[in-house]
DNA sequence: CGTGTAGTGTTTAGCTTCGAACTTTAGGTT
DNA sequence: AACCTAAAGTTCGAAGCTAAACACTACACG
């Protein structure tokens, strides 16, 4: 089971605050926007935190955060749950090789089955199992109660401008590509 | 060189919109509140595709994400850029195992150098070279421009507001500690 | 029909990380 | 002083990932 970096990062002794540290870097690099920074650096600890939580809800239901994505795809897939592993590989941003070891584990685990399309002899079929649903079932809720705490001092009005502002910046990086200079130019 | 998965989520073909993501979890789990998990999906996404855009930059100057993280953290503790091993693992939420190994890598690439502490002979000082800060200088130019064009779409009223609405997500996390139930509890 | 070519998934070798055992030093206790 | 305990880093073996080479199937084209 991989992604035991949970008690780690939890504590976090010492971490100057968000403030301490945008204020740092101005110390060091002059022309940096403070607001932008401010943004940014939100987002990737936030997304830490939010990790390191996941990590620890799915090691107490026994399977990793790498499974547990795995799992969320087919699902997400829907009935009857099925994928190659070439799409599962792109979907979830991994090499077709970690791929084939991952599914190796989650067979071996019951969590979902391997076996050849018949009709197209190349291709495989990832299947989840009744095991891999429950499985999938029982991260989602406790994910779902971590969630709801983690917004729990926003108002739903709230909830809903930051889902917005979120979106838009989503939709940004989503539907453009970043150009030499590393700057985002619109695709159409 | 590590975390080269650039190219193979950039793109992220047959990836679902948000909306249809979610449209689809309903399907599968009712009780789940949309407009939470609009937030936490957009925010997971941003993340990956942000990181993406890190990990190509970092590539162009000829280091890892992993190198810039620790560079990162050193010139945050501000001059002389000098901290332990244990500490930069604590921040970067490695073992201090991996930062032993990436220590060495960095100090074979010129980026820092390592020493015994004479007045303690238990720790060890790692200190940002020239090269190393130039390194960093540089990664944070590019990191600035793409941050910038990441939020060109949103006023300055509309950074505003969702750096805020970030930093009280941050602090709920940061400031508590999850129960049994994966609940978050404040500390204080 | 055979052959070339593209698409899919697996295998292999090397790298990075983790967990755990180990080494060295500092500092307190008797 | 001699010992015990804690703290800091390193070493070791196992796990997971990547890139690149490989094998197999399907399909188009002569």
């Amino acid at each position: 089971m991989a992604d035991n970096s949970a008690d780690r990062t939890a504590a976090a002794l010492g971490e100057p605050t968000l403030e301490e540290q945008i204020a740092a870097y101005q110390r060091e690099f002059q022309d940096l926007d403070p607001q932008v920074e401010k943004v940014v650096s939100a987002l990737s600890r936030l997304n830490r935190r939010m990790n390191v939580a996941y990590s620890r809800q799915t090691a107490d239901l026994g399977i990793s955060n790498a499974e547990w994505e795995v799992l969320k795809a087919l699902v997400l897939s829907g009935a009857p749950y099925r994928m190659g592993p070439g799409e599962l590989a792109k979907r979830l941003g991994l090499t077709p090789a970690a791929m084939t070891h991952r599914i190796d584990r989650m067979v071996a685990e019951g969590l979902v089955t391997r076996e050849r399309d018949e009709s197209n002899r190349v291709r495989v079929i990832v299947e989840l199992t009744p095991v891999g649903r429950e499985k999938w079932l029982a991260a989602m809720r406790l994910a779902s109660v971590f969630e709801e705490d983690l917004l729990q001092d926003l108002s739903s009005e709230e909830r809903h401008t930051l889902g917005e502002l979120l979106t838009r910046l989503l939709i940004r990086v989503e539907h453009a590509q970043p150009d030499a200079g590393g700057r985002l130019t619109d695709l159409d």
